[in-house]
DNA sequence: ACAACGTATCGACACTTCTCGATGGCTGGC
DNA sequence: GCCAGCCATCGAGAAGTGTCGATACGTTGT
């Protein structure tokens, strides 16, 4: 962890630095999300529950269109909960999965917080 | 893919279908993207590139911020061009990263592609 | 040509993730 | 109380990912 202070020499690469950049708690956070929607079936799980009237399905709804495993299913779920981007609920005998109201404009947030001047600020 | 048209009994849980879902080309092209921003290393590079003057940085100024080698470094600047998001260049000695104008942007329309009605449109 | 430097690629390892069939817990109807 | 249906969890196998040291490639300067 010793610097070398005779080592004044600038290297003749940089270029310079605007602002702070993100940092590893935020960057651990909010790669957490992407994550979750990184793969095609969690994206289409999502894209289907949101397709539904209130924002909401059941498990039924979801695992034939997406034409995987029941267990698969509620692994890749239980995984979209985990990241925030929806919550369970129990009616009866069925359980329902239903968008976290917000949870997607967050996401569309902290892109932001990666890199401020490369997005068109939203009216 | 016959159907067993003599079994129309609805299933007493499912509720109203708004719109179509996303389809399985889109989800798995959304994914792709969504996956190399699924790492917190490979976020913060981003934000280091964004940060500085023109979104564009040598790898130099990379290897060092993140305490990790130099070949997981360069792998990582290799997922995100794949990704679209950076470009490089070559310029004498060094090799630049610039961030893709317009990117994040697709990322963030790419969301609303995923769930139209849960997002606030964009001014 | 040759040496020095910056960076990409290769090969290997540990670790995670995706997928499934099987099992178990919970609910509602008989 | 028992059975049937919905769904989460378990255990396992295959595939993918993050990381590194070593090496190869291209550029610059001598």
């Amino acid at each position: 962890m010793s610097l070398d202070l005779t080592d004044v020499s600038t290297p003749d690469c940089c270029a310079t630095v605007v602002r702070e950049s993100l940092d590893p708690a935020a960057a651990e956070q909010h790669a957490r999300v992407f994550k979750a929607l990184g793969d095609p079936t969690r994206l289409r799980l999502l894209s289907i529950v949101a397709a539904h009237d209130g924002a909401e399905a059941c498990v039924c709804d979801l695992t034939e269109p997406v034409g995987l495993a029941q267990a698969t299913v509620s692994h890749h779920l239980k995984v979209l909960v985990d990241a925030g981007l929806l919550t369970r609920s129990q009616r009866g005998k069925w359980g329902y999965y239903a968008l976290v109201p917000g949870a997607l404009d967050q996401v569309a947030r902290s892109l932001a917080d990666v890199a401020p001047e490369s997005l068109i600020p939203h009216g």
